[in-house]
DNA sequence: ATAATAAAAGACAAAAAGGTCTTTTATTAT
DNA sequence: ATAATAAAAGACCTTTTTGTCTTTTATTAT
């Protein structure tokens, strides 16, 4: 569904908001290891995230990523539009150009609704209520990390 | 959502059905004319259709493709998973290898629920319903093709 | 038989996605 | 001040996807 840019960005912003909600700001090497993903990859996408203004990141002994408290909560789709833009919530199941309810393709009906239900999941949940779920649940980041 | 090699198979496949419920067998000029995709692209992706038997064609003077009505209907979820694999319908929204009800990612429960509906689409879609609403309706393959 | 036709095969190439690594810059603890 | 640390920047590379084109093979109408 996602490209492996935006499933490494959501893994990796995740888990720097669960280190943070416990008062700690890891660095690249820690969290490309936790969320198993490659580590110069993942420090590429996350200074891109940074340039964006998504995450903050501090430079120096001590730094590390971190979220500013300040600023509202980062929804999964402002992430998914950055990092793959916005065909997933706009564009036709069938690759055209044009199509909608008035000049639809053949998959267009029943291909909107689950659409939609994209729209709503990725509207409703940001990186702090995945952050929260994982803090409380089962719920994890890569199959070592619980 | 899917990639351009399923978008064409897809326009393609439904075109082909739909000239041949006229009694025509459209060749590959003609088709990826009318579902507006590369000429040659669309001559790869159609080879590989007919060489793994999802769809038939003729050399030769008064040659074209055309669908074996001998052989069951060709669901979205069949030519889906022989163009990308199955991905859409088995992987994970955060791209962890494992990942289910008993070792959820955070995002779990809501995105099985919308990979649930598109499997259910697929698989009861099929190129020759679609063929039909495009038909008897005003569903379209592409911008030009009413 | 022959010529015309149309798909099959496969080489080639451009673009995008995914990934690696080195050097530079900023920060901070000492 | 200095050394250690950690992100930023950017060059470079590999793989996959997307796309193009030429040559070959099969078929059929004549």
């Amino acid at each position: 569904m996602f490209n492996k840019e935006t499933e490494y960005a959501l893994r990796g912003l995740v888990y720097i908001q669960l280190q943070n909600f416990d008062g700690k700001r890891p660095g690249i090497a820690e969290i490309a290891e936790q969320i198993d993903a490659p580590h110069f990859y993942t420090a590429k996408i996350l200074q891109r995230l940074v340039r964006q203004g998504f995450v903050e990141s501090q430079k120096g002994k001590g730094g590390g990523f971190y979220f500013d408290n300040k600023k509202p909560e980062l929804s999964l789709k402002e992430l998914i539009i950055a990092t793959e833009g916005d065909k997933l919530f706009c564009g036709c199941g069938f690759g055209l150009k044009q199509c909608d309810e008035n000049n639809p393709c053949p998959l267009h009906d029943k291909y909107a609704l689950i659409r939609n239900a994209l729209n709503k999941l990725v509207t409703e949940e940001n990186v702090q209520s995945l952050a929260q779920k994982t803090m409380k649940g089962e719920e994890m980041l890569s199959p070592r990390l619980k």
